[in-house]
DNA sequence: TTGCTCCTCACGTCACGTGAGGTGGC
DNA sequence: TTGCTCCTCACGTCACGTGAGGTGGC
C-alpha cells in the first residue's frame, strides 16, 4: 500500500514488536489505519508513529494497558495534563527508588571489594576506596593476619537501640534488632554492624556489642574519621578467634591508646558467602 | 515459635505481600528456616530479614527469580562484586530512561498548559512559562482570537531534512518525516512542528514548511529568543484558516517588519484531542 | 463454639512470546 | 516453483493474586 507502513516496518520504526502490535491490536488499544480486506494484513501510517510512541511512553511509566485504553477514549487537554501532572510525582518517587538502590548495591560491591583486597593481601597507595588512606608508618601490604593503623573517612551509620544481652547470648539481641530496625527506620538493606563502647567492653565481651547499626550512608550517626587500629577475621557473627588479643597486643606493643568506641562491621556476610564461618568481619578502634 | 515470625509478621516487617513470600518459597527462591511438621505453618527467623531484603533488591532491579535463585546458590563475592558492577550500569541507564520520559511528558504538559491558557484567555502577568515573556506594549488579555506581541525565549529543537511538496499536498513530506525520523534520530515523542523560511513563504503556502521539526529540548537546532508576532488557530495539521491574513494585517497596521523563520507549533495535537479540527496551532515570526 | 491465622490447590491475570499451520504477492 | 511476509489460533510464561475449602490453637 502506498505510504503506509507493513507491521514489520512500522515496528522497526517505532522499536515496538509486532506480536506487541498485534496484541495491542487485539485489544483495541492501538490499531492499524488499515487492513487488507483480502489477507488481513496490517497497515500504519506514519503519523501512528506520534501517537504509538506516546502509548509506549504511557505504558513504560507502568500504566496498565486498559487504563492507557481509556485514557485514549476519553481523552481531552484537561485530562491528559491531569495524567501527566500525577505521572510526573510518581516519576519523582521512581527516581528516588532508583537512587535508594544504587546506594545499596553500591555500598554492599564497596564492603566486598574491600574484603577481597584483604583476604589477597594489598599494597596500600595513597587513597584506598573504603579502607580510607592507609598511612605511611605502618607495614606495606595489609592482609588478614596483620593488624594496621589506617586513617579513616567519617563513615555515615545509623545506630539500633541499646542491645540487652541475656543468657541466649548473641541471637537474641540481634533479633530485636532486626524484629525492631522496620519501625525505627532502620534499613537492613545495609550492611550490618556492631559497636562497643571501648576497647575493654569488646574485650571483655566480643560477641555483645552495646548496639547494632546499619552502615547506611544517609544515616545520621556516624564513625568518626580518624587513624584506627584495624584487624580482620573469618567467622559467623560475633566469632572473632584470637583476634582480640593479637589486636591488644599490637596496641601495647606499639603504645598506643585508644579512644571512643569499637566498630565491627561485615564485609562478607550471608549476601555474598554461603558458609558462615567465611564471613569476614573487619574490627576497629580509634587511637589518640 | 519462640523468637521466629510468622508469616504475617514476617510480611509486615520485610514489606513483601503472604502470597509472595508463599510463590518464592514454591519455586525454592526464599524459604522459611522452618515449619510447623503439624500445620506447616511457615516460620522465618528475623535475620531472614536482611537476606529477603537483597532478594526484594535484586528482583525490583528486574532480574528474573530464577537468575537470582542462581545467583544465590553459587554465590561468591567475586560472583556478587560482578553483578553489582553490571546492575550499576543498567541503573545508570534505567535513570536516564526515567529523566527521558520526565522530559518527554514534561514538554507535553507545558505545550498543553499554554494551549489551555490561550483558549480561555489569560492576562499574562511578567513570566509565563511557556509563552515567555510577554511585552507589556501589548493587550492585556491573550486568547485565540488575538494577535500579540510576545518576548519568547530561547526553545531547543531539531530539524528534519527540506520537505519535497509535490502534488498530493502536506500528507506526503510529513509522511517521509515522520519515516526518516528513527534514522536522523528525531525523537517523535516529543510535539511536532513546521519552520517556513520566512513570512512571504508562510503566506504563499501556509500548509507547507520547508522543514519539520521536533520540540525536543535536547536538540541542538533552536528557535532563537526575540520578540514574535504570535497568533492562534485551530484546525486540522496545515489549516490555518483566516490567521496568515489577520497576522499579515496586524504586522502592517502595527508598521512592524518581520526577519527570519516562521515556527509553527501545535499545542493541543492528537495526543490530547480526538476531533483533528479541534488541534490548536501557534504561529509565529520574529519582528526585528 | 467462635475467631483467627494459616494451609493447599486450582484457577485467574497481565502483557506478551512462541510455534504450528496456512495464505498471498513477486 | 520458491522465498518471503504476514495471518490466526492455541498454548506457554512469568510473577504473582484470588478465592474455595479446610485445619489447628486460644
Amino acid at each position: 500500500m502506498k505510504n503506509l507502513l507493513s507491521i514489520k516496518e512500522f515496528s522497526k520504526l517505532s522499536g515496538i514488536e509486532s506480536s506487541t502490535l498485534r496484541y495491542w491490536n487485539e485489544i483495541a488499544l492501538f490499531s492499524p489505519i488499515t487492513r487488507n480486506p483480502i489477507n488481513g494484513y496490517r497497515y500504519y501510517s506514519p503519523e501512528q508513529l506520534i501517537t504509538v510512541n506516546f502509548v509506549k511512553v504511557l505504558s513504560s511509566l507502568d500504566i496498565p494497558l486498559k487504563t492507557i485504553r481509556e485514557i485514549g477514549n476519553s481523552r481531552t487537554p484537561e485530562s491528559i495534563a491531569d495524567l501527566i501532572q500525577r505521572q510526573e510525582k510518581l516519576l519523582d518517587m521512581k527516581m528516588r527508588k532508583l537512587r535508594e538502590h544504587y546506594s545499596i548495591i553500591h555500598t554492599r560491591l564497596e564492603m566486598i571489594d574491600y574484603g577481597e583486597k584483604i583476604i589477597n593481601g594489598f599494597t596500600p597507595t595513597k587513597e584506598t576506596k573504603n579502607a580510607g588512606t592507609v598511612s605511611t608508618d605502618n607495614a606495606d601490604v595489609i592482609n588478614m593476619d596483620k593488624i594496621s593503623v589506617i586513617q579513616m573517612d567519617e563513615m555515615n551509620i545509623i545506630f539500633g537501640p541499646p542491645t540487652n544481652f541475656g543468657r541466649e547470648g548473641f541471637y537474641d539481641p540481634f533479633m530485636q534488632f532486626c524484629k525492631q530496625a522496620k519501625n525505627l527506620r532502620i534499613n537492613l538493606d545495609f550492611p550490618i554492624g556492631g559497636m562497643h563502647e571501648n576497647w575493654d567492653e569488646f574485650m571483655k565481651k566480643p560477641g555483645e556489642p552495646q548496639r547494632f547499626f546499619s552502615a547506611d550512608p544517609t544515616g545520621h550517626d556516624s564513625r568518626p574519621a580518624g587513624r584506627y587500629v584495624v584487624g580482620f577475621s573469618r567467622g559467623y557473627y560475633s566469632q572473632f578467634g584470637d583476634l582480640p588479643e593479637r589486636m591488644t597486643n599490637y596496641i601495647k606493643d606499639n603504645s598506643l591508646t585508644t579512644s571512643g568506641a569499637v566498630y565491627v562491621i561485615y564485609l562478607h556476610d550471608e549476601i555474598c558467602i554461603k558458609d558462615p564461618s567465611q564471613y569476614l568481619a573487619q574490627v576497629c578502634v580509634a587511637i589518640t
